[in-house]
DNA sequence: TACTATTTAATTTTT
DNA sequence: TTAAATAGTA
C-alpha cells in the first residue's frame, strides 16, 4: 500500500499524530498547526491503511461548517465520495439517532426541533400560564438554568434542592418546561444531546450494535466538549473504542456555556495509556505575532503547556495604536485600510475583531463613510428571521397538530380575530386537561367561546387542516408554497411600512427556494419536509447575503476562531471592554478571557493591529479607560507604536501598578512637547510640562504656571510657546 | 388591537 | 446610546 498521498507533506508530529496505533490518543493542536488537517488524514490513514471501513468511523465536530469541511476533505484526500461516513455536529449525530430510535427515546415520530428563540417563547408562556411573576425571575434566567442543567445531564429528579425554594421552584419549572415539550413533541438542542446519551445507557442492545459499529471516534475542538456531550463520548468509546480527539486548551473560550477544558484532563484518566502529540509548528503567522501570543497565554495558570513556532518569517512587529476616542480608532483603521487596498491588497483579507458586537457600530459608520465595503458577522440567520419561522410554523403544525410552540406563533399571525383573551382560554383549558393548544382550541371553539371567537378558532383550525390536505403529495417546495399564500402571511407583510415588509416579502420567496434546492437523505426514515425542518432548525443558514463583495471582515473574537486574515486590527483593547468589565473579577473569568486574547492574536497571519482608546462612549456615557492588561503582557520588542499627526510625550504607567503600559514616553517628537519641558502661555505666562494625554487634535497638556497653578490645555488652542 | 411613552439594562454563541 | 420589553392610551 502506497502511503505517501497520506502522509507526504506531514512534519513529524502530524505524522505521529495521523499514524499512532490504534488506541485513544489525544492531539493538542495549538493555533494554525494544521488540526482539521491531521484529523482528516487520520481518517484516511484509518480507512485506507488500516483498512477500517468507512462505517465504523465517526466524526464529531460542533459547526455545521466543520463538519461539511472535514467530509470535503476526507473525500478530496481519498478521491471517493465516502457514503456512509458519520460525520457531523454533537446535535446532528444525536438528532440522527433519535430519528431512527425515537421509540426507545419515548419521543412521537414526528418530533420538532425547537430553537432557543422558540424555547424562550416557551418559556415565557409557562411564565404566564403558571403566574409567575417575571420580576422573580427574568425567562432567560430559566433558559439559562435549564439548559445548564441539560448540559451537565442532568433531569429535574436529579437536582437536589438543597432546601432552597427559590432552586425549588427552578426545578419545578424545568419539568413543567418539560412536559410541555414532552406533549408537544419538541426537542431543544440540549435535549438532542441528552435524550441521544440516556437512549443509548438504557438501552442495552442500541449501545452494543453502535459501539461494535463505529469503532474510531474523531472529535474535533474537544476542549470545547460540555459534560453531556463528554459522557456520549466516553458511553460511545466503551472500553474497546478508540477516541482520537484534536483540541487546544488554549483556545477554550467557551466554559460560560457549559464547555469544559478539564476533559482533556479527563480523557487522559479514562482512557489510560492515551498517546499525547503536541502540534506547535505554526504555519500561519509571523514569529512576532507568535511570540507575542505565547508572550501573552504563559500569564495563564493551568495550561497543559505548548509554544507556538515557525520556521518562517519573523515578519513585522505588532502596531499598537492609541485612539483618543473610538472615532478616532474608527479613523485610524479606515486609514490604514485603505493603504491595505492601495497597496493591492483584497479587503477580504483583513478583519477587525472586537470583544462585543456592540463595538461594531462605530467601526461601521466610520467604513461607510470611507465607503469601504464590509461584512458583519453574527446576527440573525436566513431560518432564523420572524417571517421564515412563521412559514415553517404553519407546516410543522400541518406536519404536527400538538406542537404548541407553532399554534402559539402563528395562531393570529396574520390577525383573525383570536386576541390575547381567547388564547388565554385556550391555555387555561390545555393546562386543565393536559392537552396540546389543538386540542384545547376544538374543545373550547365548540362550548366555552362566544359566537365570534369561536368561529375564528374554527376557522383557524379548518385552515391549518386544508393546509395539511392540500399540500399532501406535494413535492416539498410546493407544499412551503402552497403554505405560504394560504397563510396569507404575505399580505400580512404587505402592511408593514418601509422596506422591511418588501424584505419579508423576498425572504419567503427565498424561502421556496431553498426548499426547492434541498436534498433530501434518499436513504432517510424521515419525509422530506421533516428532514427540511429539521434541517432549518440545526442550520440557521448564512447570516447576511453579500460573502460575494470583497468586503473587509467584521465580527467578534468568538467567532474569528477558526479563521484567519493576512491583516488584523483588534480593536477596543481597554480594560473593561476586554477583559470584559463582567469576566475580571475571578481568576478562571480572567484566564478565558486571556485565551480569547490568545485566540485574536493568532488569527493574523502577517499583519497585527492593536487599537485603544483613553476615552470611550459607553452606554451613553463618555468613559475613559486604562489599556487592556493584555497589551502589557506583549513585550516591547514586538510592539511599536503608531504615533498621530501631533505627538506629545505621555507618563508611561501609574507607577507602582503592575507593568501596566500606556504609550512609551518619548525623549521630544516633532513639536518638542516632553514632561519637563518648559512653555509660555500668553495669558498664563511661564510654566512646566507636567503630564500629558491624548493624541491628535486632542492632545492636553498639563502645565504648572508660576503664577496661575497647573492647568489641562488643549495643544491646539493653547499656542504655547517653547522655552 | 395598534400605536406610543416609559422603563430598564447592557459579553461572548452554536446547535 | 439604544434596543427591547412593558405599560398605558386611542
Amino acid at each position: 500500500m502506497d502511503v505517501t498521498p497520506i502522509l507526504d507533506g506531514l512534519n513529524d508530529a502530524q505524522r505521529q499524530a495521523v499514524t499512532a496505533p490504534s488506541e485513544p490518543a489525544l492531539v493538542i493542536a495549538g493555533a494554525g498547526s494544521g488540526k482539521t488537517r491531521v484529523l482528516v488524514h487520520r481518517a484516511a490513514w484509518l480507512i485506507d491503511v488500516e483498512g477500517v471501513s468507512p462505517q465504523g468511523l465517526l466524526a464529531v465536530t460542533f459547526t455545521n461548517k466543520a463538519a461539511a469541511e472535514m467530509r470535503g476533505r476526507i473525500e478530496a484526500l481519498l478521491k471517493v465520495p465516502v457514503q456512509h461516513l458519520w460525520i457531523g455536529t454533537f446535535h446532528g449525530l444525536a438528532h440522527r439517532m433519535l430519528r431512527r430510535h425515537w421509540r426507545e427515546a419515548g419521543l412521537p415520530q414526528s418530533f420538532q426541533i425547537i430553537d432557543s428563540d422558540d424555547q424562550l417563547r416557551l418559556i415565557k408562556r409557562l411564565f404566564k400560564s403558571q403566574e409567575i411573576d417575571d420580576k422573580l425571575w427574568a425567562p432567560k434566567e430559566i433558559q439559562w438554568f435549564i439548559n445548564g442543567q441539560k448540559d451537565e445531564g442532568l433531569r429535574p429528579q436529579h437536582i437536589d434542592d438543597g432546601g432552597d425554594p427559590n432552586l425549588r421552584q427552578k426545578i419545578e419549572l424545568y419539568r413543567s418546561y418539560e412536559e410541555i415539550c414532552q406533549r408537544g413533541g419538541l426537542v431543544d438542542f440540549a435535549e438532542l444531546l441528552l435524550r441521544a446519551h440516556e437512549v443509548l445507557r438504557d438501552n442495552a442492545e442500541l449501545l452494543e450494535h453502535y459501539r461494535r459499529r463505529f469503532q474510531h471516534l474523531l472529535v474535533d475542538e474537544f476542549q470545547d466538549t460540555n459534560a453531556i456531550q463528554y459522557a456520549w463520548l466516553r458511553l460511545l468509546a466503551g472500553s474497546k473504542g478508540v477516541p482520537f480527539v484534536v483540541g487546544d486548551d488554549d483556545q477554550s473560550i467557551y466554559g460560560w456555556r457549559g464547555a469544559r477544558v478539564e476533559h482533556i484532563e479527563q480523557f487522559q484518566k479514562d482512557f489510560p495509556g492515551t498517546h499525547v502529540v503536541k502540534l506547535e509548528q505554526n504555519y500561519r503567522s509571523t514569529g512576532t505575532i507568535l511570540n507575542a501570543a505565547n508572550a501573552v497565554i504563559s500569564n495563564n495558570g493551568s495550561r497543559m503547556g505548548k509554544n507556538l513556532w515557525t520556521d518562517g518569517a519573523v515578519g513585522e512587529s505588532i502596531k499598537l495604536y492609541s485612539a483618543y476616542n473610538e472615532r478616532d480608532e474608527a479613523d485610524f483603521i479606515v486609514g490604514r485600510l485603505r493603504d491595505w487596498s492601495a497597496q493591492g491588497n483584497a479587503r477580504a483579507d483583513a478583519a477587525l475583531l472586537y470583544r462585543s458586537n456592540a463595538q461594531s457600530r462605530v467601526l461601521e459608520e466610520g467604513l461607510i463613510n470611507a465607503r469601504i465595503p464590509y461584512r458583519v458577522y453574527g446576527g440573525l440567520r436566513f431560518f432564523e428571521r420572524a417571517e421564515i419561522k412563521d412559514a415553517l410554523a404553519y407546516l410543522r403544525l400541518a406536519s404536527n397538530r400538538d406542537d404548541d410552540s407553532s399554534f402559539e406563533r402563528v395562531v393570529n399571525k396574520p390577525t383573525r380575530g383570536i386576541g390575547a383573551r381567547t388564547v388565554e382560554i385556550m391555555r387555561a383549558y390545555a393546562r386543565a386537561n393536559a392537552c396540546s393548544m389543538w386540542r384545547a382550541a376544538g374543545a373550547v371553539a365548540s362550548d366555552e367561546l362566544n359566537g365570534r371567537a369561536a368561529n375564528a378558532v374554527a376557522a383557524f383550525m379548518t385552515l391549518i387542516e386544508r393546509m395539511a390536505r392540500e399540500i399532501d403529495g406535494l413535492e416539498l417546495h410546493d407544499k412551503v408554497d402552497h403554505v405560504i399564500h394560504l397563510s396569507a402571511l404575505i399580505d400580512f407583510f404587505k402592511k408593514d411600512k418601509g422596506e422591511k415588509g418588501e424584505t419579508r416579502i423576498e425572504n419567503l420567496a427565498e424561502l421556496v427556494s431553498a426548499a426547492k434546492s434541498f436534498e433530501p437523505d434518499p436513504a432517510g426514515e424521515m419525509s422530506p419536509l421533516d428532514e427540511f425542518l429539521a434541517h432549518a432548525a440545526l442550520e440557521a443558514g448564512e447570516g447576511q447575503a453579500g460573502a460575494w463583495e470583497d468586503c473587509v471582515q467584521l465580527m467578534t473574537m468568538h467567532s474569528a476562531k477558526g479563521l484567519e486574515f493576512p491583516l488584523v486590527f483588534i480593536c477596543g483593547m481597554e480594560d473593561g471592554l476586554f477583559p470584559h468589565q463582567r469576566s475580571v473579577a475571578d481568576a478562571q473569568g480572567l484566564e478565558e478571557e486571556r485565551r480569547l486574547c490568545y485566540v485574536g492574536i493568532t488569527r493574523a497571519m502577517r499583519s497585527l493591529y492593536i487599537t485603544h482608546a483613553e476615552q470611550r462612549r459607553l452606554h451613553g456615557m463618555d468613559s475613559f479607560s486604562q489599556p487592556s492588561r493584555f497589551i502589557a503582557e506583549i513585550p516591547d520588542e514586538h510592539i511599536e507604536e503608531i504615533r498621530p499627526r501631533v505627538q506629545v510625550a505621555r507618563p508611561m504607567r501609574s507607577p507602582g501598578v503592575t507593568g501596566r503600559r500606556g504609550p512609551v514616553p518619548s525623549s521630544g517628537n516633532e513639536l518638542g512637547i516632553r514632561l519637563g519641558q518648559q512653555v509660555r502661555h500668553k495669558k498664563f505666562g511661564d510654566g512646566v510640562i507636567l503630564n500629558c494625554e491624548g493624541q491628535g487634535a486632542h492632545a492636553r497638556v498639563e502645565v504648572n504656571f508660576e503664577g496661575a497653578g497647573t492647568k489641562w490645555l488643549v495643544l491646539s488652542y493653547a499656542n504655547l510657546d517653547l522655552m
